[in-house]
DNA sequence: GCGACAG
DNA sequence: ATCTTGTCGC
C-alpha cells in the first residue's frame, strides 16, 4: 500500500488541485446539448486489476451506439473526497477511446463536493469534456430547497447539486454539475436516460464492465 | 474527541 | 466497490 506520511502528502497535493481546478469548471451549456447521445462510465474491480467501461447510447431509443473498456492495474485505495485518485486515471484512459462526443455520466459526484471538484468535475476539466456527476449516496450534509428543475440541493446557501427522484426507487439520484454543462441540463439529460428507475448508460457500462472483468479473469 | 464519509 | 445464499418486499 502507501506509508501514511507519504499518503498523508499525496492527499494536501491532492485538496491543493482539486481547489485549483474547481474555478475552472463551467456551470454553463457550452456547447448546448445537441442530440440524444449520452455516454455512461463505470469501473470494476477485482484486487488490484480494473476494468473501465464506456457506453454511449441514444437516449430516444436507449440503444447502444458504441460501447468501449479497458483492462488496468489500480492500487489507490478509495477515500471518500478522494475518489479521482482511484479511478480517475482509468476513465481519463478510457476517453481517449471514445469516438461520440456529447455528455458523460460519472458514478460519483461532480461540484457536490467538500472542494468543489468531484470525480466527475475533475475529470471534465482534465480531459475538457461535459460531464454529469451522478451519486446514489450524498457525500456531504445539504440543505434542500424547490427550483423549477425539481430539489436543488444547498450547502450555506450555495447550490451543489439536485435530487433527482425516480418512481419505483426508494433512494433518489444525487445529480451534479460535472463541467460544461448547467445544472437544470444535467438533470435534464440524466431523466431522459432513465430506463426501468436505472440511469441506463452507467447501468449498461456497469455490466459489461463487469462481464469484461471476470472474461479477463479467467484466462 | 467522536462519528460521517461518492465508489 | 468486493466477499456471498437465501430471502424479504413490491
Amino acid at each position: 500500500m502507501i506509508d501514511n506520511p507519504k499518503l498523508e502528502r499525496i492527499l494536501a497535493d491532492a485538496k491543493r488541485n482539486q481547489m485549483r481546478l474547481a474555478k475552472q469548471v463551467i456551470v454553463e451549456d457550452d456547447p448546448p446539448i445537441s442530440n440524444a447521445l449520452v455516454t455512461g462510465v463505470d469501473v470494476a474491480y477485482s484486487d488490484d486489476i480494473a476494468v473501465g467501461c464506456a457506453v454511449t447510447i441514444d437516449s430516444g431509443t436507449m440503444k447502444t451506439i458504441e460501447s468501449i473498456n479497458i483492462v488496468a492495474d489500480v492500487s489507490f485505495p478509495y477515500i471518500s473526497g478522494f475518489f479521482h485518485l482511484r479511478e480517475g486515471p482509468i476513465i481519463l484512459g478510457l476517453l481517449k477511446k471514445v469516438q461520440h462526443k456529447g455528455p458523460i455520466l460519472i458514478d460519483g459526484h461532480g461540484v457536490f463536493h467538500p472542494r468543489r471538484c468531484g470525480l466527475a468535475s475533475y475529470i471534465g476539466v482534465i480531459a475538457d469534456v461535459q460531464t454529469i456527476g451522478v451519486a446514489k449516496r450524498p457525500i456531504l450534509p445539504t440543505q434542500q430547497c424547490e427550483t423549477d428543475y425539481g430539489k436543488a440541493l444547498t450547502i450555506d446557501g450555495e447550490v451543489v447539486g439536485a435530487l433527482l427522484h425516480i418512481e419505483g426507487r426508494r433512494h433518489p439520484f444525487y445529480v451534479s454539475i460535472g463541467h460544461r454543462i448547467s445544472l437544470e441540463t444535467a438533470v435534464r439529460v440524466v431523466k431522459g436516460a432513465i430506463l426501468n428507475g436505472q440511469v441506463e448508460p452507467l447501468r449498461l457500462a456497469h455490466v459489461e464492465a463487469n462481464r469484461v472483468l471476470h472474461e479477463s479473469l479467467s484466462c
